[in-house]
DNA sequence: GCCGTTTTCGGCCCGACTGTTTTCAGTCG
């Protein structure tokens, strides 16, 4: 019983408990608590009520309830939640749009259960008959079913990890001397993946016993001596492919991909008088002794190139720059030196300054600009201009303590729906540091929005354009706006565009971060941690970075402080 | 359901936006 099983199961009784219209601060503890078990650094299942009651958030019911889930898989008050409404409502609520009240009166009054039971109703005009809805709610519904099917099966990149993580040491439990690795969009690092791609070198037939009897497979699907297929909790396909130690390297090669990029790989295979498979590169019209198969690098180098680092391999020039031995030396986690967007308990983070920047130094960074709230998000409980200017006061005061990193006063601007910001200037002024972000009116139009982020790019003291394109990854679209027009600003003007780690996010996008890189312009990697476990996310912005062809010198913070300071808009010339 | 404690009860981040309304309910963040 893993800490995001337990997750699950409380998400669940929290959404459950909200389409009852049940009292909203049980919900948020109840919800609180799925977000304590999904980010604890300890498996919960292995402490006692006692410790359990010793995490903050976690009393004497939530307690309890972990507990008989670690040794009973479930919770009676889930099941009997689940009696009173069919779990297929939950998927109802994952639509944009449609929350715990509209899933209740549509359950209630038209017995709405899945999401093809909506669509239906939708269609036929049943939906506009409930009170409170109309035409627009029901197209709203339809567009959001839409984007449902487009993003359908595909599951963001830390879930896949996780869960290829916990099947990849499984199997290397039960095949010690082979060597598992996950391949497919996974190793590629994309920001969705489809399924989980494994590949098994040098192991018995015997693993695939073991792989279609692991405690997370809900049905196998295909069960071969190469090739097995399996369904995974929560909705992931898993597929392990068995190969000879000889053929490790040839079938990473070809089950990593991309599609695009072995066909144009084997195309040139032909063009060079060879043939390549999962097997090996082989000579024309010889099968039996191999040029090249054993290692990655070997098969990339007979074929005349370099080595090509999975995350480029989309068939974006990645082919002749390695021919011409022109691939950008890609960023590294460990390049990254600072970070530059956080919040603390000020406003909407977990934890308070200290304990961010002890995490921070932790993970090995040097410095960190900690960036709270201002007061348009007053849900996150935003600072005006006395409350920043005192914070910053603080976090400048910690800093002056000597604590072995370093720390910037900043904060997370709000820009407006006219562009302007959400502070004084006086007080923008008067910090280190300032990412301007969008986090509300959403349905400008394309020139709205772009006239919002030029202007807002006017403002001398922005640094750094935060989450620039507002995407929510299988949620929510960018906002429309000219993409290359605000790259082309901020580069002119020196402010940095952000890759945002949080791992639903990932925005700057790899091909939007490309561009900026391509315009000139400068960019950061920056968490936008609100806890300490959320540092960890650097790791998965640093992979969008790589596939942006990103390279240390495009990173500012990368660079040392001081440095750093001077690259900053606020301190150019 | 959790938390604190001068309080074992009473408070718990709430404003913007939308679509439905005729003064508000629901959703989002």
């Amino acid at each position: 019983m893993d800490n995001l099983e337990v997750a699950r199961i409380l998400g669940e009784i929290a959404d459950l408990l909200e389409i009852k219209s049940d009292n909203p601060f049980k919900i948020r503890a109840y919800r609180n608590g799925a977000e304590i078990a999904a980010n604890h650094p300890h498996q919960l299942a292995t402490l006692d009520e006692a410790s359990l009651r010793e995490i903050p958030g976690i009393g004497k019911d939530l307690a309890a309830r972990i507990r008989e889930i670690a040794d009973t898989g479930d919770a009676a008050f889930h099941r009997d939640l689940l009696a009173e409404l069919p779990s297929t409502v939950l998927d109802l609520l994952a639509l944009q749009g449609v929350g715990p009240k509209t899933v209740a009166a549509l359950y209630r009054d038209l017995g709405i259960r899945t999401l093809d039971d909506l669509e239906r109703a939708a269609i036929d005009g049943r939906v506009r008959s409930l009170r409170g809805m109309g035409a627009k709610k029901e197209a709203l519904i339809l567009r959001a079913l839409e984007e449902r099917r487009q993003h359908a099966g595909r599951h963001l990149l830390p879930e896949t990890d996780e869960v290829a993580t916990t099947l990849v040491d499984y199997l290397r439990a039960h095949a010690p001397g082979a060597t598992v690795t996950p391949v497919g969009s996974l190793r590629r690092g994309c920001e969705t993946c489809g399924d989980i791609d494994l590949l098994a070198a040098g192991a018995d037939v015997s693993l695939m016993d073991h792989f279609v009897a692991h405690p997370l497979v809900e049905r196998v699907t295909g069960r071969g001596d190469t090739k097995s297929s399996v369904l995974i909790r929560g909705g992931f396909q898993a597929d392990l492919r068995l190969v000879a130690p000889e053929s490790r390297g040839a079938a990473l090669q070809y089950f990593t991909g991309s599609k695009a990029h072995n066909i144009a790989l084997r195309d040139r295979a032909i063009g060079l008088g060879f043939k390549l498979n999962e097997y090996g590169l082989f000579r024309a019209g010889d099968d039996t002794a191999p040029v090249a198969g054993e290692r990655e690098e070997d098969v990339y180098a007979a074929l005349g190139l370099d080595w090509i680092a999975p995350e480029l391999r989309e068939m974006r020039g990645e082919i002749d720059a390695a021919q011409a031995r022109a691939l950008p030396r890609l960023l590294n986690l460990t390049d990254l030196r600072g970070d530059l967007h956080m919040h603390t308990t000020e406003t909407d983070g977990k934890e308070n300054v200290l304990a961010m920047a002890g995490a921070a130094r932790e993970a090995g960074l040097e410095y960190i600009a900690v960036t709270d709230h201002s007061k348009s998000l007053a849900m996150a409980n935003g600072m005006d201009e006395r409350r920043t200017l005192a914070h910053a006061a603080r976090i400048r005061s910690i800093d002056a303590q000597g604590i072995g990193i370093r720390l910037l006063a900043g904060v997370e601007c709000d820009i407006k729906p006219d562009g302007s910001l959400d502070l004084a200037d006086d007080c923008l002024a008067a910090l280190d540091l300032v990412v301007a972000s969008v986090h509300s009116g959403f349905n400008q139009d394309h020139r709205q929005m772009t006239d919002r982020l030029l202007r807002a790019l006017e403002n001398p003291y922005v640094d750094v354009l935060g989450h620039p394109t507002g995407r929510l990854l299988l949620r929510r679209q960018p906002y429309p706006f000219d993409v290359a027009a605000v790259i082309d600003a901020a580069g002119a003007r020196g402010v940095a565009l952000e890759i945002n780690c949080q791992v639903n996010r990932l925005d700057l996008s790899d091909v939007h971060a490309r561009l900026a890189k391509e315009r000139g312009a400068r960019l950061v990697v920056s968490s936008d941690a609100h806890s300490r476990s959320a540092l960890r996310w650097l790791r998965w912005g640093v992979l969008v970075a790589r596939r942006a062809w990103l390279t240390g010198e495009n990173v500012i913070n990368t660079l040392p402080l001081d440095v750093f300071r001077g690259q900053l808009r606020r301190n150019q010339a």
